[in-house]
RNA sequence: UGGGGCGUGGCCAAGUGGCAAGGCAACGGACUUUGAAUCCGUGUAUCGCACGUUCGAAUCGUGCCGCCCCAGCCA
């Protein structure tokens, strides 16, 4: 396997060198409390990648160590998402609660080792002994009492003698380390909080850099991949292994994912939610796995688009336009066409015989004629896009128009014959004339028709509600706010446009939910959940490029 | 004024002493029954800055500047 990043090249080092029997196993611990977003799916990506790339295994695992923010509803949100973005973890599911009992015991071993101890301050003076970024700690009272006296009380505090926060247990490491996380850090708090999955059976939990390691080295994990924001506990890690003396994994830190017009931290998605700024976690404008999914993205490029933007320690921000581009990407290969007309107006055509339906045959992907064909109705009334008619065109403007021909996209060549409009002057309908030798949109002299459009028959258009969605921010960066704001002062006011009266072309109509298409000139349509017999539901998951909005633009 | 990281074109990111990959974006053009897709083309990058080592430095050394993280009984 190929060293394509310092990563992989640090596994490759310990393969060649025999460090871990060549073994690579590699792990995603999630916290349940809160749902995975695209910054998660890149951890995943890379753990379950690197498992994947080198023969090895990959474990998920629940950091569950506390109860306090952890719930079952996350825990099964997180399951879904790592299948959906198809990691194979195996057929288990790990769980740090699961390994209490032997947490505990080594607990007692450091306590017997001399190297924990039971400590009395309260959470303010533990603070206060903490000392500052730029002056040591200082020892706490209790620091040197005899192992047996920390062995009993470590043994009351889980036998539930003691009230929350009364008493915690401590490493005995070193209050004036220049390292924080050095100086004397909790091992075991008092909680009394009943645990999604162990119930009351304890009442003391670990800490997360405690359990962590633990449970790395239970499962065998050789290589622990995590972000930046935890090399300053690689340390810590390492002396934890060390002391107990049992199967030590090596950890390696990599940058987070910073995303242009997003937000990605489980506190802020929290607010959003909580907040009402978007209708829940699985709000099509989230960052979240749940999110896009709805949204209509699909695994695949997500997953393309966490190997395009690579792996690094430089804290760096991505643009958002190359997930954007991964998406439109895979999207373009894999989904099937269709007419859709989101601002319909009808056009007559004068010299169609009232009545007559034509089926014609359209290309399922114009690139792909494995995918077949499908029939649409094509009669005498029909919708087109409103935008795709002007009265006064500008320049280079190739769609339907006074003395133009305009080509209806694998039915008829049509031209412009006249408008009827309404007191106020707006065109509520356009007429027009068919070339009949012109079937499936050939011309039948050759005659080039530069302009080619969608459009749905009107007697058997299907009625659908499209939400259109834009970006969640309208900043940059949602964090860049003035003085008195906060990021949500950066939320975009119209990240979401409902249209309720598009017509589709009644093949949809059996659509189901996940259905992914797209709608020809328009962009690529997914079929939301909320679709019901009679009431179509569809999310634009991304227009398509449009260089004609460019052009305009420059005009 | 403590410790740990990081600084390569607009955005990511290769490169680890021999004369700066690639992707995204942008901009041209070709083709086109989606103004989509596809294809072709376009960048004088002071490699944060300054000294130094070397025949030769983005790569090594020193100093400086800038940014990020750490003082939860969160993970």
């Amino acid at each position: 396997m190929l060293a394509t990043d310092f990563i992989r090249t640090a596994v490759v080092e310990d393969i060649t060198s025999g460090r871990f029997d060549r073994r690579v196993h590699t792990r995603f611990p999630p916290e349940p409390n809160g749902y995975l977003h695209i910054g998660h799916a890149k951890a995943l990506a890379i753990s379950a990648g690197i498992a994947r790339d080198f023969g090895g295994k990959f474990n998920l695992r629940f950091d569950d160590t506390n109860p306090v923010k952890e719930e079952e509803e996350y825990v099964d949100g997180i399951i879904a998402d790592v299948r959906w973005l198809e990691h194979d973890f195996g057929d288990e599911i790990f769980y740090a609660s699961d390994y209490f009992e032997q947490t505990y015991q080594w607990a007692e071993q450091l306590i017997e080792q001399g190297q924990a101890y039971v400590d009395d301050l309260s959470p303010d003076e533990i603070r206060e002994h903490r000392g500052t970024l730029t002056s040591p700690g200082t020892d706490s009272p209790y620091r040197n009492r005899s192992v047996e006296e920390n062995l009993d009380l470590f043994r009351r505090m889980r036998a539930g003698e003691f009230p929350r926060a009364a008493r915690v247990l401590r490493a005995k490491i070193d209050m004036a380390s220049p390292n924080i996380n050095l100086r004397d850090p909790i091992m075991y708090r008092i909680l009394h909080q009943t645990h999604h999955r162990q119930g009351d059976a304890w009442c003391i939990y670990p800490m997360y850099d405690w359990a962590h390691g633990l449970g790395d080295s239970i499962e065998g994990i050789t290589h622990s991949l995590c972000d930046l924001g935890y090399r300053d506990h690689r340390p810590l890690y390492n002396w934890f292994l060390e002391q107990l003396g049992i199967y030590h994994p090596r950890q390696i830190e990599f940058a987070r994912l910073f995303m242009t017009y997003t937000v990605l931290s489980k506190r802020k998605l929290l607010q959003l939610v909580q907040g009402g700024c978007v209708r829940g976690w699985d709000d099509p404008r989230m960052p979240t796995i749940a999110g896009m999914r709805r949204r209509g993205y699909s695994a695949d490029s997500i997953n393309d688009f966490c190997a395009r933007i690579g792996i690094s320690t430089a804290n760096s921000v991505v643009d958002v336009a190359l997930l954007e581009h991964a998406v439109r990407h895979d999207l373009n290969r894999h989904s099937p066409r269709a007419m859709a007309v989101l601002d319909p107006i009808k056009i007559v055509i004068d010299n169609y015989p009232e009545g007559k339906v034509e089926w014609m045959e359209i290309d399922n992907h114009p690139q792909h004629p494995e995918m077949g064909t499908h029939r649409i109705p094509f009669c005498r009334e029909i919708f087109i896009e409103r935008s795709d008619f002007m009265e006064n065109p500008p320049r280079k403007y190739y769609r339907l128009a006074p003395e133009r021909e305009v080509r209806l996209k694998s039915a008829y060549l049509v031209t412009y014959k006249g408008v009827v409009k309404d007191r106020d002057d707006n065109v509520v309908e356009i007429h027009c004339t068919y070339d009949p030798e012109s079937r499936g949109g050939q011309a039948p002299d050759g005659r080039r028709v530069r302009g080619t459009i969608q459009w749905v028959s009107a007697m058997h258009a299907v009625n659908a509600e499209l939400r259109l969605y834009d970006r969640l921010f309208s900043r940059e960066n949602p964090e860049n706010v003035e003085e008195n704001e906060t990021f949500l002062d950066s939320l975009n006011p119209s990240s979401l446009e409902v249209l309720t009266s598009c017509k589709v072309e009644p093949s949809l109509a059996e659509t189901k939910p996940g259905d992914r298409y797209q709608f020809m000139r328009t962009g690529y349509f997914c079929t939301d959940p909320d679709t019901t017999e009679g009431h179509l539901v569809f999310n634009r998951t991304i227009a398509l490029r449009d260089t004609w909005a460019k052009i305009q633009k420059k005009q």
